[in-house]
DNA sequence: TGACTATGTGATTATTTCATCACATAGTTT
DNA sequence: AAACTATGTGATGAAATAATCACATAGTCA
């Protein structure tokens, strides 16, 4: 199994996906879905420390999902793949319709 | 930041993106594409413990990602919603990408 | 040059996740 | 009823993840 190439995708898919796995990371980007924006500000505008901020965005980074620019002093972050904005709909999406298979379960008591 | 119904909502959408981050749970979203199966197939066609897989579909199950159907002793797991199959494709963008990126960067030196 | 700011990183600790073994439960078959 | 099969679950230990503090680095500006 572990040397099963269609295994090693799902490793690499996996990576790419648990970069996206994590509510901060998720704010971050949703931040993004309009374009570029500095760490300093990421971690002003959700209310995270900065170098916490910087640990996340590394691992999106490395995992390909985001690419960096750099102006002076600044970083500035923004999406490699703005598919990945597709997550976030397809979550809420999911949770939709828990919330109404529960009701429906509550209903039918 | 904690009592932000925003924050609410990703830590709830990270719920579900967490329910596929790992390589096994996407062999099982990729196995159940074309349908319902049942634990001990999937176990098989995947190469893992019974138990082990339990423990996975629970998983997904429990963040609405799959739902179940039981016909005597077994237990036939299927996709709640086809949207996550997308992951799969946008996690492929990405590696894509990435790899044509070092291949530049390679190229570039 | 020296103070300052933005970013990133090593070390540490707490928490979470994962795989496995042993076993329980429920339905099937003989 | 007894043996069997599919599924799920408690307990355990190993490994990965995340947050924080302290500090390093690099660029800016007085």
């Amino acid at each position: 199994m572990n040397n099963d190439p269609k295994w090693q995708r799902y490793e690499m898919q996996a990576q790419v996906i648990t970069a996206l796995a994590h509510p901060i990371r998720l704010a971050i980007v949703d931040l993004l879905k309009d374009g570029e924006v500095c760490v300093c500000e990421i971690a002003d505008r959700i209310g995270i420390e900065r170098s916490n901020t910087s640990r996340h965005l590394a691992l999106m980074l490395k995992a390909g999902v985001l690419k960096t620019r750099k102006d002076g002093l600044q970083v500035f972050y923004s999406l490699q793949t703005p598919c990945v904005l597709n997550f976030l709909g397809c979550a809420t999406k999911t949770l939709e319709q828990n919330l109404k298979r529960q009701s429906k379960a509550l209903a039918s008591k």
